[in-house]
Parts: C-alpha cells; sequence; structure tokens
DNA sequence: GACGATTGTTAGTGCAACATACAAAAAGAG
DNA sequence: CTCTTTTTGTATGTTGCACTAACAATCGTC
C-alpha cells in the first residue's frame, strides 16, 4: 500500500490540500453544497436556544413582511411546494407563532399572520441572524459580499 | 432588472418588485439557502433517471479517488458525521455500487471501495453532474466561476 | 350550472443530520 | 505488561424537509 493515509489525528493538516478531492474542486455545486452545510451548521448552533431552523426563520420574517400573505404566496417566495409550506406553518402554529385566519376575498385562501409572541420571536431571531451573518461576512470585504450576493442571485432567480 | 414577479395574494397590493423579500436581501446566508435549493433541485431533476442523490454522487467520486479509505476519512472529505455516512454507505452498498473490506493495518476501520458496478455508474453520474455544471455555470463568466468558487471555499474551509 | 384550475389539507415515502449508546480495536499512561 | 481513553463502525430513534398523490372546497369562466 502506498499511502498511509490512516494517520487521520484531528490535528492532521492534510498536506495534500488540493488533491483531496481532485478534480471536484472544479465541480461548482459541490463547493454551493459544502458551503451551505457549513452555514446550515453554525445557523442552526447559533438557534439551539430559540430552537428555531433556517427555514422557520424565514417564513416568520416574510410573514411579518406580508401580513395576510397566503400559504401558497409564501410558497413562492421561499420556493417551496405548498406540502412543505403546510409542514413548517403547522409547527410554527403549533408554538404559537403563527395564526391562520380566514380570507375575505378568497374562500379557499388563508390569511397568515404574526401573533404578539411570533412577533417577539422573530425580533430574537434577527438579532441571532446579525450574529450569524457577521460570522458569515467576516470573511469578506463589502465588495466581496455583493459581488457574492449578486452571483447567488442568478442561481436562484 | 427583469424580475418575474409572482403574483401575490390582492391583499398585498403595494409590494414593488425587489420589495419583495426586503431586509432579508441583504442576508448572505438567505441567499446561500435559495441558491443551493435551486441547484438541489436541478441535480435531482438531472439524476432521476440514476435515482442518485448529490450525496451519493459525492461519495461514488471520492471513494474512486481513495480507494480503501475508511468511512471516517469519507466524512471529513465531506463534513458529515459517522452516523450519516453510515447511511450514505449503506445505502451505496446495497445497491452494489461499494463494498466493505477489512483493513489489514487497523482492525477498526473497514475499507471502501468501488464495484465494477460503481465504477460504471460513476462515469455515467460524471456526464450528468458535466451537463449539471453546463447549466450551473451558463449564468458566469469563467472568471467568475473562479471567483464564486473562491468565495465559497471560503466559507467551507 | 358545469368544468377546469387553484388552495389548503392529509398521508406516505425518502433522504439526511443529529444524538445516543454499544462493542471491538487501537493508542496511550502508569 | 495492565488499565484507561480514544477511535471506529454500528444500531436506533428523532427531527426536518422535499416530494408525490389524492381529496374537498372554492373560484373563474364558459
Amino acid at each position: 500500500m502506498t499511502r498511509p493515509k490512516e494517520i487521520l489525528s484531528p490535528t492532521t493538516p492534510h498536506v495534500e490540500g488540493d488533491d483531496d478531492i481532485g478534480e471536484i474542486r472544479d465541480i461548482v455545486g459541490f463547493h454551493i453544497r459544502l458551503a451551505y452545510g457549513a452555514v446550515y451548521r453554525h445557523f442552526t448552533e447559533t438557534f439551539t436556544h430559540l430552537d428555531l431552523t433556517q427555514k422557520q426563520v424565514s417564513v416568520l420574517w416574510l410573514v411579518d413582511l406580508h401580513p395576510d400573505i397566503a400559504q401558497t404566496g409564501l410558497a413562492q417566495l421561499m420556493r417551496m411546494d405548498r406540502a412543505t409550506t403546510m409542514a413548517i406553518v403547522n409547527r410554527l402554529q403549533a408554538r404559537g407563532y403563527l395564526v391562520r385566519g380566514k380570507s375575505l376575498d378568497d374562500g379557499r385562501k388563508q390569511t397568515l399572520n404574526l401573533t404578539d409572541a411570533g412577533r417577539q420571536m422573530l425580533a430574537t431571531a434577527k438579532d441571532a441572524v446579525v450574529e450569524h451573518e457577521r460570522w458569515l461576512k467576516s470573511r469578506f470585504t463589502e465588495k466581496e459580499v455583493v459581488s457574492l450576493i449578486e452571483m447567488l442571485t442568478r442561481i436562484h432567480d
């Protein structure tokens, strides 16, 4: 065996570095997935004490921004399907952060709105998001942040 | 900005295009999540006929690149924990793409290697990845791709 | 009024991340 | 060399999320 690679102690800095993942390092999708994973982990870490996920915070945020929004509208903003949206809204409603109401102009739709507890939780969550964002943005200049957001937008728009 | 604005419920009448997501549009994490979602969706769409997920392809790819790698090593490369790695390896082994073997130099470890079917599937998968990447990279210049990968690496490294 | 489309809903499937616990093997300390 | 700690693989269970398929109520249109 030519490669004694069993030396995987936590402090081993992997001298091979870029060769570790070979051709994969040119795959944009791979880097997006890894970056998302890193962001996801730090987010959940930051939000353990609030017991909220990214999706849940985003939903609270968007409902606050769009009072009386219907679930379909919310799903479109978040690029989720109806079933997934249902599950998230159910969870937030069960925890008393969100209320469903009857839509006056369309009997099929329901309105979504934050409760007082929801508004309060959102305020707390926003502070945590700021902290999370500080961690994330710390590796970039302001110019780079703008550029990064612009490129990411090109992907999801 | 030609933004194909979604038709929201009539109860949110005065929202202008770019205000759709308000302050959220300055949150890097939000854009990473949306971009990841878009990439994820296109990936699964591209790979329905192969019935493979991103993770599974990555594992096949990395095992091919690192013959006899142990699950722990794989987990480190992919930034996953052991339990998650187990689940993915189990699936790939059950489908005959991967084999576990005994490690000669460490009784705790097991070696991971591709079967012939695994190698063949990986070859097919790589073609699909190339197609998927073409879709992804089509919105960027080569210079931008390099810049994007570099910035994403700063996040996950 | 009938018909097709939309909306919310339920149920079920699959993947993945995480935590916990356990056994076997290795590494380290005395 | 023992004794202890760490590492590795494994099993189990929970949670969150994405997706599909089906269904009822409602809306818009013809």
